[in-house]
DNA sequence: ACTTTTATGTAGCGACTGCTACATATCATC
DNA sequence: GATGATATGTAGCAGTCGCTACATAAAAGT
């Protein structure tokens, strides 16, 4: 009754490895159990069912990512310096598993599809938090208003990179109300004149 | 010869159909055929794989979404105006399908899978253009990158939605720029003073 | 009338899905 | 050392997946 509790996270967390490498698709009961080194009737014998197991992992997944996120970006911005940061951070190599996954989560959420719609709000909601803790704002009833708007144009920006139009991203980031420092910016070569 | 290109074009059109309403998930060949009215030895008797068969059917929801699109939002606006018409315009129930699709297709051209890279890359190119045309800028040369971050924002509040987080988009959308005509908009009651 | 093309039905293959029945180990407790 | 709980292997079920071999019907062309 105690080991089998400790059995059980040990499974999750390698599931949770294999989840973030081949995604939901690759998520069937004979692979999760193979990369476990064990057996599908082995992963059922610890978990009621599939959808159990797979809201475990995806649980795991979360806490990742949560803790990936809270050791990012210390210290607090204005919106147009923070959407540019968090837009990088999000472009970089160690949350591309994650935002796959995400993506994956959404669009199962999109139909309704338990445990996908839960995890994903609750995942949502974390991502709001995430941001609106380093949201620098003037009046502090803007904050989760602003973080939202901020929130979304990020999320746009995953879906973007997504689909393979890095372009769009680049373009948007550009086109910021210009309030960040950045001095060196070569706005355009300013023609002889 | 000639009647086959029309009966093909009478399937993807049916098969089109079955796709808005049940996602890529549903659209397995007996199901899609079935939806047909006839066998899934007939659709790949008239497409050589599901692939083909699927990547014309995307063609035609695309090409349906197009028409939807173009009919809707007549005249041009600026960013802070155009942006909360395009979400409302998300948000309404005949997109709620196509939007479905979309988050599917974005997911799986994340993994870089084909056709859906490709898809989803030139419905992005469409949504892009869409945007731009509905935009006013002081200067041309901002109208692509303002579309693209308009477009990232919009892209970004169908996810929330998708999670069912339309708290977030009604907030991010109060935080706008406030450039709106809106004069009945009761910003607080505010107090005495 | 004969042949060739076009269309359709039937049946099935091998692989995979989630899940389960049954048997058997291993091991702690009495 | 017998007994019961915990753990694991083997085998399989009923279903779905994309796809194909084989037969045949209808139609079109000669």
């Amino acid at each position: 009754m105690k080991g089998r509790d400790a059995r059980r996270q040990a499974l999750v967390e390698q599931m949770a490895d294999h989840v973030l490498s081949v995604g939901l698709p690759g998520a069937s009961l004979r692979p999760l159990a193979a990369a476990c080194g064990t057996s599908d009737r082995m992963l059922l014998y610890y978990f009621a069912d599939k959808n159990e197991l797979l809201s475990a992992t995806l649980g795991a997944v979360a806490a990742r990512l949560t803790q990936l996120l809270d050791a990012a970006l210390p210290g607090v911005a204005p919106y147009a310096v923070l959407l540019p940061r968090i837009c990088r951070l999000m472009a970089a190599a160690p949350m591309k598993p994650y935002l796959q996954l995400w993506l994956e989560l959404a669009a199962l959420a999109s139909r309704q599809q338990e445990p996908y719609l839960t995890i994903a709000g609750q995942l949502g909601d974390g991502f709001l938090a995430w941001t609106a803790a380093r949201l620098e704002v003037s009046r502090e009833a803007d904050r989760l208003p602003t973080a939202s708007l901020l929130l979304a144009t990020v999320e746009g920006t995953v879906v973007l990179r997504a689909i393979g139009r890095e372009t769009m991203v680049a373009a948007a980031l550009g086109q910021l109300p210009d309030e960040e420092p950045n001095p060196a910016r070569p706005r355009r070569p300013r023609k002889s004149r």
